[in-house]
DNA sequence: TTGAAAGCGCTAACAA
DNA sequence: TTGTTAGCGCTTTCAA
């Protein structure tokens, strides 16, 4: 077998004996009635019999388009991300589009440097995941005139977005935890430089006023990781008596799981605690976690597809997506202790 | 501010001035003296003063080459796979690739319309981490002459592979249990469809015996997850006394750790537990997760180093990988109970 | 060492 | 409706 050569649209044509022009008209799907049927149908076979696959090299080259779309997300290793990078993934192939995918690690730096490397790739379009509050590279790329969805983190920039609603899971949380008797709840909150930290604070506070609960004690964690959280949920645990706990994310709350261990707290007896996201694991964690379920795959799908139509039409109106989150009642949450809970 | 229209090697030739064909000889670093040291100097001050990233559509057209490799994992829910990714993510970027990167869902299918896909982006090579022991789509595909790695996961071809010893760790394992009194050794294994739940219960019977041990009950999980995992842990758990458990995964061990919950077997009092993988959660696990740790990203960044080398000069005779794996002694092992175990 | 010319595969503009 | 022509940006002959 010597080297397959692969099939150009010159030997499509010359199979159905039309022109290269004519064949490439006849294969492009957008061109209603500019093309015979009966040419349509002859060079439809013929590349089918073929098993001519268009070349996205020479395409790209005379289009300028290159059917690739940038993404950016903070930490792959966060199980936040890969359901959303499946959502995105799976939308995108669905309209001809691969993803680029990049992982910034959330450095400011890097996440430049590789936005530099997909501008040179010529993306037709960015998902960036991985906003900052004050990101001058993504305000760079906006104002360069790239089409951009932000997805789930935002930064002051007129681009469209893509996030949930968190507000609603928190309020149901929160309802949730006074229906069970909590009268205090305490929030462990994340880094303030990503936008979601103050949206779900602001929506905790919102929510505790709106149920009629004493506002509780708020510790931030450094980072959303299980190491932070660990950290900053015991700093809350020794200074206050607590009986419930909003976590910041769900790897805030795996985390606020290992201080309840070191401590001797049990969960949900003497502590209830509620995560946000429903990650991959979430209810597999001892007690299974009780969390605000985010959309995660469609969070995904849904800033593909924007992507997409931006990219087809730049000018178009696209309207901010929010999609709904929901709580999802598991074992980590159960009716406020009598006593006073241990405390330090 | 008008459309910016990127530069291309022209302006840099004017910029420098000379012909296009020398500026891209100048800004190749490949060519050791083919250019003179005072041109090649001027070129790329100019190139850099401008700002000239090269075009990779009409560099890919010319050269046939697109410097992107896909890469396909079996799952990127699995949380095996981010840190693989990541190792391969980086790697490949350093040597100047991008990665095309494919979940197959574990959909054999899937995998093949996904290679198709890939296929049709011209990408130079494969990183295969999604083969199963049949794998047709694999074999045509490195019978087409593709270069292709196989990371982690075999198939009964002859392309290069990058693989982690697990029997190493697996022995250590077994010895550890040993040393601390258990006398029976019972194995949670994976799919046989996978290459790797084979290499994992052949090295577990070789280190029981190798460690005069009995041989312990093997039961089967359908897949590689928590799901699947408890239902088989469950099974061996009503069947026979068990003091020691040996999981195919880290997945299945989250598993298993459910399944003791429902029986109200303590872990690591009543009943051990070691997992493969060492997979990011495993340490945050209650107890946490003593396992046999295989270098996620390592294996990444080699698989693709191999995959550059291969598409470098497919001659190459590249050598297969084998990483060595680590047990990681944590929470979920302790002394064999001294009576006999809660039984069905 | 450098320049000239050609062409990778494709499709948009123009002509017929 | 179809054919002709041209050229996207690059690099690799070939010639000087």
């Amino acid at each position: 077998m010597t080297a397959p050569g692969r099939l150009t649209i010159k030997d499509v044509a010359r199979a159905a004996g039309v022109h290269p022009a004519t064949a490439s008209r006849a294969l492009d799907p957008r061109l209603p009635g500019r093309i015979s049927a009966a040419t349509t149908e002859r060079v439809v076979r013929a590349a089918a019999a073929l098993g001519y696959v268009v070349d996205p090299v020479g395409r790209s080259l005379r289009t300028k388009r290159s059917a690739t779309v940038g993404v950016l997300v903070p930490d792959l290793l966060n199980p936040f991300y890969p359901p959303l990078l499946r959502g995105i993934e799976r939308a995108l192939r669905a309209s001809g589009f691969e993803a680029l995918i990049a992982s910034t690690d959330n450095d400011v730096q890097r996440e430049g440097e590789l936005l530099d490397v997909l501008k040179g790739r010529r993306c037709d379009g960015y998902l960036v995941a991985s906003a900052t509050r004050r990101d001058p590279a993504v305000h760079h790329l906006v104002r360069g005139g790239s089409p951009v969805v932000l997805v789930n983190r935002l930064t002051g920039v007129a681009a469209p977005s893509v996030t949930s609603d968190d507000a609603l899971g928190i309020r149901a949380a929160v309802e949730h935890l006074r229906d069970l008797g909590h009268t205090t709840i305490a929030h462990v909150t994340g880094p303030p430089r990503i936008s979601v930290t103050a949206t779900r604070e602001k929506a905790f506070r919102a929510a505790v006023r709106a149920a009629r609960l004493s506002p509780g004690p708020v510790v931030r964690a450094a980072e959303y990781t299980a190491a932070a959280g660990e950290k900053a949920c015991g700093t809350l645990l020794d200074r206050s008596a607590v009986t419930a706990i909003l976590a910041g994310n769900d790897m805030i709350a795996v985390g606020c799981y290992a201080a309840f261990d070191k401590r001797g707290i049990a969960c949900p007896r003497d502590v209830s605690l509620v995560g946000i996201n429903d990650m991959p694991l979430a209810e597999w964690l001892r007690p299974s976690l009780t969390t605000v379920a985010i959309p995660q795959e469609e969070l995904g799908a849904a800033a593909a597809r924007l992507i997409v139509t931006l990219i087809g039409d730049p000018a178009t109106e696209v309207p901010d997506v929010s999609l709904p989150t929901t709580l999802v009642v598991r074992g980590s949450t159960a009716p406020a202790p009598r006593a006073a809970p241990p405390s330090a």
